[in-house]
DNA sequence: CTTGACCTTGCCGCAGCGTCAGGGTTTCTA
DNA sequence: TAGAAACCCTGACGCTGCGGCAAGGTCAAG
């Protein structure tokens, strides 16, 4: 037989064969005069046999293993594990495919958030909140998505329970709204503006004992962490006073600015 | 912030950032003056994003069309494409696995064969058969292990079927047995031994209705297939006549030996 | 004699980075 | 204050399982 042949006898092309003769996996057969490959029956056994342990999902390298360590033990090994990467890998797409669910319902009920795929709690609060057409309250959307895939579930959850009444109460959305504008005000301001004092006043005031006591734990951290830095570069210098005084205000034991 | 720090707030590594850059997904930030990457907030933002994609199992280049495709509708499209895509990976997964399992418990019964993984059927008929001792009974065995890997599967399942009693009836199992051992015994004859003819019709005889309507159908084909060449050629000279008269006599209009 | 269907070797491409190699910078520690 | 550890930079190869192409040689049929 030539390559084109047993390779259709085993429903391999005649690449993958040339493919299991370089790695080793089936021996060469002699030649043909011409330089042809002759295959025999012994090839096509082995061929078949290959084919059927890649089918399995065993990568090239594990099937020469069970080729050439003598039969029997290392066979049943070679399966048992990789059932269990098989199982692992299914878990995995389970979950994606859990999630991708609640990402198309969300994507059929119009409240796909624009950033992208968030944790249900958070695209619900979003949405609720959304266009308040002030870049500082945009600012703080941007830094909720950050905090939503970044932090343990658990923390998250806290903090987005913690928000919730400003999304449901229309009374507080109005106050913080209020207090965005001032804050987008602040843009050109420079950093000895009077307002920036009694705006940070305000902010701390409206906010709650839980959301205070988030803050507090992860602080120290995050003042030092360059994330902190990063962020307050991330507002005009007058705003990111109004910031700092706030974090300040908020961490139990308030370190200076710096 | 640097590479290390965003790509840690990320939970990806430095690698994957530049990466990312590489690709046109993450916009390459200012440098410092020292060469680094200097990377804000809306970096970390951005790359949160690509992050919460591809752990969905979005491709890069899917990412991209995500980003760049002015939001909205285009995402919710990738999305149910991708579900469609995990659905099939799944079901396959699902198939080797219970394939496996079928393996797994021949293992455990110390009925998998050395052949590597048979389908069920042909895995129990030969490990009734087993050990005969004769070659001409080992070629036919990786004759079946062939036949078993490459006809459909119901032209596998009768074959089986016409096989059994072969397997189950100890009498004809003896009967056959000795047919095998005149074979080998053809080993180094010529092609003319007088021995040829005789055991040819006993082995048609030995075979019943039902295997030679099997042979009739894919005869015709199989001879003038390369594969029944090789097959032929894996036996002696002698053998091979014997081989060549057992399926002219089973095939319906039995056309000449070439 | 040509066409078309085979065969030969050899090398690039793919996804998503990991992992050197071969530098420079910054920072902590002794 | 020096040395080591821990970062950063660019560039290039490696992995899986072949597919696809290049640049030929071979063979049967029209």
């Amino acid at each position: 037989m030539r390559i084109g042949e047993i390779a259709a006898l085993a429903g391999v092309t005649p690449r993958a064969v040339r493919h299991y003769h370089h790695l080793g996996l089936l021996p060469e057969p002699d030649r043909l005069p011409n330089g042809y490959r002759d295959y025999g029956v012994r090839h096509a056994v082995a061929l078949a046999r290959i084919r059927r342990l890649t089918e399995l999902g065993l990568g090239l390298p594990e099937v020469r293993d069970v080729l050439a360590d003598d039969e029997g033990r290392e066979l049943a090994e070679v399966l048992e594990e990789l059932d269990q990467d098989l199982a692992r890998q299914e878990a995995a797409i389970e979950e994606r495919r859990a999630r991708l669910k609640l990402l198309l319902e969300q994507a059929r009920a119009g409240t796909l958030p624009a950033e992208g795929p968030l944790s249900p709690g958070l695209a619900e609060l979003l949405s609720a909140f959304s266009p308040s057409g002030s870049a500082s309250a945009a600012k703080d959307r941007e830094h909720l998505t950050l905090i939503d895939s970044m932090v343990p579930a658990e923390d998250r959850d806290r903090l987005l329970d913690a928000l919730r009444p400003f999304a449901e109460d229309p009374e507080l959305t109005a106050r913080v709204h209020a207090l965005y504008v001032r804050l987008d005000a602040l843009v050109d301001a420079k950093e000895d503006d009077p307002r920036i004092g009694p705006l940070a006043d305000e902010l701390v005031a409206v906010v709650p004992e839980s959301l205070s006591g988030l803050f507090a734990g992860a602080d120290e951290a995050s003042r030092e962490h360059p994330f902190g830095q990063a962020m307050l570069d991330d507002f005009a210098p007058a705003q990111a006073a109004v910031v700092r005084k706030f974090m300040a205000a908020l961490a139990p034991k308030g370190r200076g600015t710096q």
